[in-house]
DNA sequence: CCGATTTTGTTCCCGCGTTCACAAGCTCCT
DNA sequence: AGGAGCTTGTGAACGCGGGAACAAAATCGG
């Protein structure tokens, strides 16, 4: 993991003496308020654009070339970036190393967070390996499978335990944040357990739709529903192009 | 793959005589007017449910029972059927078949999509083997990696055919949507010419926005967001445990 | 045959998110 | 110092999606 975790000094700012300390507390003010849901979506979009920037060498940013970065309007960037606080210059932009660092603290990637991956399939696997996890400041602290000893006991550096272990290696390890990769069947069960062991947040990759009481929160991830949003407008493409003016529509196309 | 092709006959309709060419008319009709991306994103979760009621041998359902196996408001399940056409029977409910094949033939679920993969790594190796694309009708129809040669060259029982071939594999096969799984750096150049050699649909992991013409469809699945998504939640959580009544904040509480 | 009951299809309304447009504020140049 | 030129932050308008509520239609029992 190459990212700073580094506190950087605040840039010049409109703000003349030491009132930063003041600043800070407008800042911790505004952090409490409600984000809405589909800016939360966006800060880590725009955690990526600015981490581009950076590596592009550039130090300060417009909304305008923000928001092209990360492929969104710009009065909507600088809106979403309002909600956090005031962390512009106008006339100048954005300095990229600063925002980039106040929206990496607002979103918590300041802290370690471990997680544990229940289901070792090919998926759960996958997503072991995957370094966009660790550079962000997640780390793989357990794997778990219904049944690993037999197969393999062990994934790169990772110890695959046994299902039985989950309640014991969360609390152990201090984990509250589960990816569930296991077939659709098995989801429903191991989210409960999940949640009784004080699991909060899982986010699912099994199609299923799981039911968890209020304040757990969890995010879906379906493949296959992805491609059949695509299906959906791939197909009405091909029915579009063969009826251009849609006057030959017979009973059915296909 | 078991799911069923078939054409099932229309059940029984209010609809007395052989009006049902006039209405399968209305029906194409009503496929042509826009349905809110918001509907489309759903159907597929109607489908899942559908399929499970059939396993367990459920005949006709309710917008009630099916609200509650797909997670959502049967309103707004009703809303969604209704753009499609009129599918069910008032004081009885849908025939759990016959819509879930009116919903698979207008998301394009009765054709079969071949696919192409671009980028075999852990991700891709993992996609390749996921069971739930090929029993949705979608067909691995090429995997496509940079340098497939000197590391494994088949994988399962298809073939890891080089980069270089990608335009002649995507013709020779009439593929039209694709799969990008490669490293981020890889992803906008194998976009290019994904959309060169006439792809307009693509699901991208890779952590980048990709900029298409228009005309061609995006979505992405970005394992990485998903994650600090949850864990500013989490973060929001923790925080207010540790202030339940606003008592402890130090400016203002919520 | 008719009323009671059930459930769909649809209308209406509300709230949220997006976008435009502009005032406020910062910098730079003269 | 002061004006010109940008760019942010935000107020206002708008469009869309969600949910409640209701009329229409189909079945069932008497």
């Amino acid at each position: 993991m190459t990212d700073s975790r580094t506190d950087p000094s605040k840039p010049r700012s409109g703000r003349g003496d030491a009132s930063a300390l003041a600043a800070a507390q407008l800042v911790d003010d505004r952090a409490r308020r409600d984000i809405s849901e589909a800016t939360v979506a966006r800060l880590p979009v725009y955690l990526r654009a600015l981490t581009s920037l950076t590596d592009k060498g550039i130090v300060t940013a417009s909304s305008e070339a923000l928001a092209e970065a990360a492929g969104v309007n710009s009065a909507k960037l600088r809106k979403d970036l309002s909600y956090l606080g005031s962390y512009g210059t106008r006339g100048v932009g954005y300095d990229v190393e600063y925002l980039r660092y106040q929206i990496a603290r607002e979103i918590g990637l300041t802290q370690d967070w471990p997680v544990v991956i229940v289901g070792v399939g090919n998926l759960g696997q996958a997503l072991a390996g995957y370094a966009g996890f660790a550079s962000r400041g997640f780390r793989i602290a357990a794997l778990v499978d219904a049944d690993p000893p037999a197969t393999r006991t062990r994934l790169g550096d990772l110890q695959v335990h046994d299902l039985c272990d989950l309640e014991k290696l969360v609390e152990r390890l201090g984990i509250s944040i589960a990816v569930v990769t296991t077939p659709a069947a098995a989801a429903q069960e191991v989210a409960d357990r999940l949640v009784a062991c004080g699991i909060t947040s899982i986010l699912n990759f099994a199609p299923v739709v799981l039911s968890v009481p209020d304040g757990v929160d969890v995010r879906k991830v379906d493949l296959s529903i992805e491609l059949q949003i695509l299906a959906f407008h791939q197909q009405r493409k091909a029915v579009d192009a063969r009826t251009p003016n849609g006057a030959f529509a017979p009973v059915e196309s296909r």
